[in-house]
DNA sequence: CGGTCTCTTGACGGAGTTCAAAGCTAGTGG
DNA sequence: CCACTAGCTTTGAACTCCGTCAAGAGACCG
């Protein structure tokens, strides 16, 4: 069904085509219009997203009414809101397609049977969860090292392909600066 | 030999005392002393330390010269640089005692027996990086949408024990601030 | 006690925001 | 296939948050 998902998985652990066959049960495969949400601010996390194809964003609402992007998932990469999926509680996120995507889906009880039926998946996310916490930790480190400007910088050399496939006003919601600003830097650089 | 392990594990899956005998195997217990530095910037990040007892803190050094802390552990936490650990590249961190600690370590060949011979490892493993991966999904969340003065306020009420733990310097550090300004924020509050 | 480490205060400067408005671009319907 | 509109990007001026520097006041440890 998604050599895709099967090849991911294959990079931390070892599954064969029989069992990647019953994994693949467990999931269902979804099309997502541009900007169409799959979260919204005050529902539940009940899903777990693995992006085939497109891109997806997670933002939340700040104070002052503004997005703030938090996270962008392209091809192989996982996606939910943790927190409102580990406690089931309110999520203060909303998950939308930044360009039509195609997705697979697999809600919480067919995550936890995933997980016990099968036990190479708990190495597998242990290793994603692994990977996906030292990604955070460096982020956390330019968050505060970092002057924006240098953000930018930093996002355009180690992120190209976000830089041409997403617009300018995302770059800036993801960076926490004002599109204004950005197009301030960007000038800067041009001459 | 240690409870508090012992304890912690369970709370995420059920290990036998028989085979946490056995995994406790795997571990040295080690105390470290005020301000002792576990881990320095250029060395490979060998072991995984989890807290019995007292506070350990991450920061790296900025181009500017100044520490800026982006993690704090206390009892029940674990602590590593995890890029490092998974990618065996020299850190950019710095792990030391905020106060006189004690620990556990397991080197990383252990820490893949570990997970190799106890399957349920693995499972507790997962939910680890699962709970911190959130939490650091949190965090950045914070960064991003609140003011510094903000920050402050809001770490001081979801992290009271820390405010009496940690010198105000090194909560300005957490927070990204100076000193200076925390001082400033402080005496608002107090007005 | 004496010295180092920590916390406070205030004046000044700069990075980044806010607001308002004008120029572009791309998608949509006729 | 063109025209129109809504959404995106750019510009500039005023303003604000927070950092820097310098100096003083406590507080903790030997």
């Amino acid at each position: 069904m998604s050599r895709l998902l099967q090849a991911h998985i294959n990079k931390f652990t070892a599954v064969s085509d029989e069992e990647f066959e019953e994994i693949s049960q467990l999931f269902s495969r979804q099309e997502v219009a541009k900007k169409e949400n799959l979260l919204e601010e005050g529902q539940i996390s009940h899903s777990y997203y693995f992006v085939l194809k497109g891109i997806l964003r997670k933002f939340f609402i700040n104070e002052k009414g503004v997005e703030q992007t938090t996270e962008f998932a392209i091809e192989n990469w996982w996606m939910t809101d943790s927190f409102s999926y580990i406690n089931q509680s309110p999520t203060e996120f909303y998950i939308q397609a930044v360009e039509a995507a195609e997705i697979l889906v697999i809600s919480r009880p067919s995550f936890e049977k995933l997980l016990d039926t099968h036990s190479a998946m708990e190495k597998y996310f242990r290793c994603v969860y692994q990977k996906a916490y030292a990604a955070t930790q460096m982020r956390i480190k330019y968050l505060y090292g970092f002057s924006r400007e240098d953000l930018y910088h930093n996002f355009r050399r180690r992120q190209p392909e976000f830089m041409q496939r997403v617009p300018q006003y995302l770059i800036a919601s993801y960076l926490g600066i004002t599109p204004e600003y950005l197009s301030e830097i960007r000038r800067k650089d041009i001459s």
